[in-house]
DNA sequence: TTGGGTCTGTGACAATATCACCGACACAGG
DNA sequence: CCTGTGTCGGTGATATTGTCACAGACCCAA
């Protein structure tokens, strides 16, 4: 790890960009890799249907951007990465990414157990999209992106879009969760006020 | 390729198994990677809810059974690998496949290639599964299945399984479609009588 | 204060999933 | 030839989710 890291920083430019940023998407696949140094990208796909899901999030040091140089490969993908946060990347050359793959034992072993973490969770998601019920979805939902807060600032439809589901189904089952006191809503914001009963709705699936 | 291809042949040993065999599965993770010369093995997922989804398939020659390493990395995931024909495939050592990709440039770009191929199909499975219609999702996949043959031998509850969906909703599908001549329907069987129709309703997705 | 844009609420309806059955068919054993 | 037994497919009732067409509430800037 640490004469890899040496060379991978010293071989690579930090770049940074700010929220909101389309990172990479269809019509701007990026000529070099990125390596999350800060911040959180989120990926997301927009379908011919107009609907849009959120896939997965890349998320500092834990599973680099790994996906995007996947995405090079193919470059006929609907995948969008939309930087959530500030963001900071070592951006890393094909043949420098290469050249690492070939040399390190340990960096190969990174690589591809990011793309297995990668593929089971897809897997899981097809899972979750395919069988379980809004309702458990969306308590699974507010605590994942509550982050130990108690405030989520998010809208209706950005919910829906977690979820790939429609923004309207989004309000009744939030209403239901306010109803019974789980939850409280402002104009842009869920406020959830009994984690516990809402983990416990979230676990009937994992 | 030559030399590599040599390579791996050599230091790898052919093993067969007759459809039907569970290649791999929860609590039964191969012990090295498999790399199909022969053959069709469907991967698919059982939920805890019950549900069942097919996942993907791995032809012959094509995309191997990567996914199979991929797999190996993580070994707590709950997708099963099931012989659909007599099957042929060269076992390849762990320590084998990481001295490939460590030696040969162009054994490192079959890899990513279809760890990238593997993940934008999955990427259309979820788009599929969330936002497509069961008759365009139905049709599509009879097509599919067909392999240019008139007469699908399957039943309704293996279809159901294919799309993520109850066999109950297969079977009024199917009726309609064959209300409307597009298909015939047989025990254990479905004879597309239109396929130029059946075409059509499936490319209202891509 | 008056717009226009965003956010949320609502009712009617369509599509899909779930549940609880039932009958038809295939095939092996008596 | 019958008769179980298990698989396969059909059906109605109901629940859940998605779609469509709005309307009202809120926010901010001109």
């Amino acid at each position: 790890e640490p004469a890899i890291k040496a060379q991978l920083l010293a071989r690579s430019a930090v770049v940074t960009a700010p929220a909101g940023t389309v990172i990479f998407g269809p019509g701007k696949s990026p000529e070099n890799m990125l390596f999350l140094l800060a911040g959180t990208v989120r990926v997301q796909q927009v379908s011919d249907t107009g609907h849009e899901i959120v896939l997965y999030r890349i998320e500092a040091g834990e599973s680099c951007v790994l996906t995007t140089a996947c995405l090079l490969a193919y470059d006929d993908y609907a995948a969008t990465g939309i930087a959530e946060t500030d963001v900071r990347a070592a951006a890393v050359p094909r043949d420098v990414f290469d050249d690492l793959v070939a040399q390190s034992k340990s960096f190969r072993n990174f690589v591809f157990a990011a793309f297995s973490k990668r593929i089971t969770d897809l897997f899981l998601m097809i899972d979750e999209v395919a069988f379980q019920r809004i309702d458990v979805r969306l308590a699974d939902k507010l605590l994942k992106l509550s982050h130990g807060d108690d405030r989520i600032a998010t809208t209706h439809q950005k919910l829906a879009v977690e979820l790939g589901t429609a923004r309207e189904v989004v309000s009744r089952q939030l209403q239901e969760f306010q109803r019974r006191g789980w939850i409280a809503q402002a104009r842009g914001a869920v406020m959830i006020a009994d984690r516990a009963v809402l983990q416990d709705v979230a676990r009937h699936h994992g």
